[in-house]
DNA sequence: TATACTATATGTGTAAGTCATATATCAGAC
DNA sequence: GTCTGATATATGACTTACACATATAGTATA
């Protein structure tokens, strides 16, 4: 752990560019659009909950408009209800076409990630450090 | 999968943005390099050849001379033997340390993984589509 | 009327990755 | 000899996923 963040609690913080695996909130999105509609708000309190990572607005909004304009998802104005507008996403076939081909590579992904534990493991196990 | 892809057999290529896990060369990179002292070319390699990913050499030896930057692993030229002269790499301290630090985090991703396929999966076998 | 929450959005910058290309040495084919 | 291909390292231009800051507007409640 670096210096920076040594002694913190919070070990997502570290480190300056050291760690983490990134590219994740898309698929997760396309996910949760798939169990049901919802609009922006919601989505980013479902990833905030389920996956324990602080989701930046800026990012999910416009995830969001990326995958409206490559055809992902559709969007319609909610304006029923008390509250400001929100925009309600659905997502499409082709959103679901997606999701699969994203399924398949996140199950690759995590064959590599489990590999890569073994090796770690093994290799700091051994007495040979 | 994408019009662009539909029919190839290398699902890997698909789709433009749609899929993969990024972020996962750099910790490879680190592990290799605690298990013994390597050069760029042998790097790319191991890499290419446990992973079945396309390794870019402009990537991997511009990350070499950033973790050299860094302080995660140091470099002497070895001009022994025929063939172009090699720049060999070996793990520092504070690369280890980036290293645990880099696997916590990858423990972490692999389970926020296997709990996105669960839910896949639940979602498509269920036969409320 | 102040503040907090709901809701959506832009601007700027960085880091990881992609693709193309440049370079030099050496081995073997022809 | 020189041509091709493997070994070996490197730069330039570009894209994208993400981080961080900030803007905006409506609603609720104290």
């Amino acid at each position: 752990m670096c210096d920076r963040h040594r002694g913190q609690d919070d070990s997502r913080a570290c480190c300056p560019g050291g760690g983490r695996v990134r590219g994740f909130m898309q698929p997760k999105l396309l996910l949760l659009l798939a169990q049901r509609p919802a609009h922006g708000y919601e989505l980013m309190e479902s990833m905030a909950q389920e996956e324990d990572t602080n989701v930046d607005p800026g990012l999910l909004y416009r995830t969001l408009r990326q995958f409206e304009e490559d055809g992902l998802v559709r969007s319609s104005w909610d304006t029923e209800g008390r509250g400001a507008a929100r925009r309600v996403y659905e997502i499409t076939d082709e959103g679901l076409e997606y999701l699969h081909a994203w399924a398949m590579n996140i199950r690759r992904t995590r064959e590599r990630l489990e590999r890569f534990l073994a090796d770690y493991q093994t290799h700091f196990a051994s007495p040979s450090k």
